[in-house]
DNA sequence: CCTCGTATAATTGTATACAATATACCTTCC
DNA sequence: GGAAGGTATATTGTATACAATTATACGAGG
């Protein structure tokens, strides 16, 4: 056990910090707060009925989380995702969601296996019923199951920050299109590699694997809701207030 | 411009908490601070001549930082670095820094070159002289100027976490040995590959690199500083009290 | 001699008061 | 009318007081 998953323990949920972080991290990525939008301390605290002090605290967990940015002296704003981020970490991801896979192809437990398959039957199940709900759930699984079996509290910790902090943008695009069959598919093919033993397959399946989902967000909007201006801040078009 | 390097201008030198923050983030880097010590906030605040309000916050960022370890109503513990944790951290950044030398290939600067080069060229002459504390600080400096050239804030930030999270294990082992004459050849060859446009190789020659690197720590004494339990925590032996 | 429990001390968690800073608005002067 | 400056207000930064929790020491009971 590494100083990695006992940070993570640490995340307290009952001390009202603790609470405050994990409510504000929800709020931030469910789209309650919008983008650049401030936080406001007073405002929080009273929200939550809790002084400014853990709302303090809790505030400079988000910004290391990225959430939220902190300009000394003036506020806490949510962080706006330019599409050249989001291309930085999907290209990030793709080689280490492939690391990921090779390492579980060794480490990956008798339990893990089995919720793997599971989860790919499952996500069958509801592909077919069309339940959009349920497909993406099961999709951040399939990725959490992969990350914790490849026995690496550090790789895991790496891919879930990056993996949470795109979800605000996935949220976006993926209910809306049919990348879900091909998703799963593609789950499929990776789990029956590590199935097989067969690391140098199941690395290069999770490296194409983001590198498809990757293009299927571009195709899917990625555009629209940041711009054009591919590479440009969306930060730039608020600054003047 | 994206929101981590603003992240990081917000890390503000001036507040009292930025520079508990620094302070305490130099202190742990630097060995001052013990692996597995206990900072209390009312020491660290006296010592400092501040309240515990901006030591707490600056806990608060450590923590987050990997650098210490907060147990709720326990207090802040430095956190130990296992052999497996440097093992992984090598491994990830053997994929990214390749990575980010291939993206380097394209986007480095004029000035960002010349600046490599010139950090190769000062290597060699320290080297000659035997000024270790100097070709330590080259070593440091030609990562960051590859990381700054790749032009992927997120990618930057990410290697810069790793690579500060294992300088104090690599203060203990690099001083004493002779891998800084092969460790800058390989700069230079990995400097020479960006020069001449050769992306792909670039990336192969960061990614052995790290290899490299990582090995030599290994001959030269981590398993020394670790135990030979390489995969275990160290910290299992300091729990009991 | 060991164990358990209680009291006490030490430490962290939270709330609040006060200080410093930034923002907005209004006045004044050109 | 517009720009410069100053004052009021809002917001964050810091210090401190108090509450809650945890660790320690000590003594009673077995």
């Amino acid at each position: 056990m590494t100083n990695y998953d006992k940070k993570y323990e640490s995340t307290d949920k009952y001390s009202l910090r603790g609470r405050v972080f994990q409510r504000l991290r929800e709020d931030i990525l469910s789209g309650k707060y919008k983008e650049h939008e401030e936080l406001k301390e007073v405002a929080i605290g009273e929200e939550l009925g809790v002084s400014r002090t853990p709302v303090r605290e809790a505030f400079r967990q988000l910004e290391l989380e990225g959430l939220i940015r902190i300009v000394p002296n003036k506020g806490a704003y949510v962080t706006g995702i330019t599409a050249k981020d989001v291309k930085d970490i999907y290209m990030i991801r793709s080689l280490l969601e492939g690391l990921c896979a090779r390492l579980a192809t060794e480490k990956i437990s008798k339990e893990q296996m089995e919720e793997m398959e599971e989860n790919i039957y499952l996500a069958d199940f509801h592909e077919e019923k069309g339940h959009l709900d349920q497909i993406a759930e099961l999709d951040n699984r399939f990725h959490d199951i992969l990350y914790e079996a490849c026995d690496s509290k550090l790789l895991e910790h790496t891919l879930k920050d990056f993996h949470r902090y795109v979800l605000r943008v996935r949220q976006k695009t993926l209910a809306t299109n049919t990348r879900g069959r091909a998703s799963n598919d593609e789950h499929r093919h990776i789990m029956e590699a590590i199935k097989a033993g067969d690391a140098a397959l199941a690395e290069k399946l999770a490296n194409q694997h983001m590198i498809n989902a990757y293009d299927n967000m571009v195709k899917n909007g990625l555009k629209e809701i940041y711009g054009e201006n591919m590479g440009e801040t969306a930060e730039d078009s608020s600054d003047s207030k």
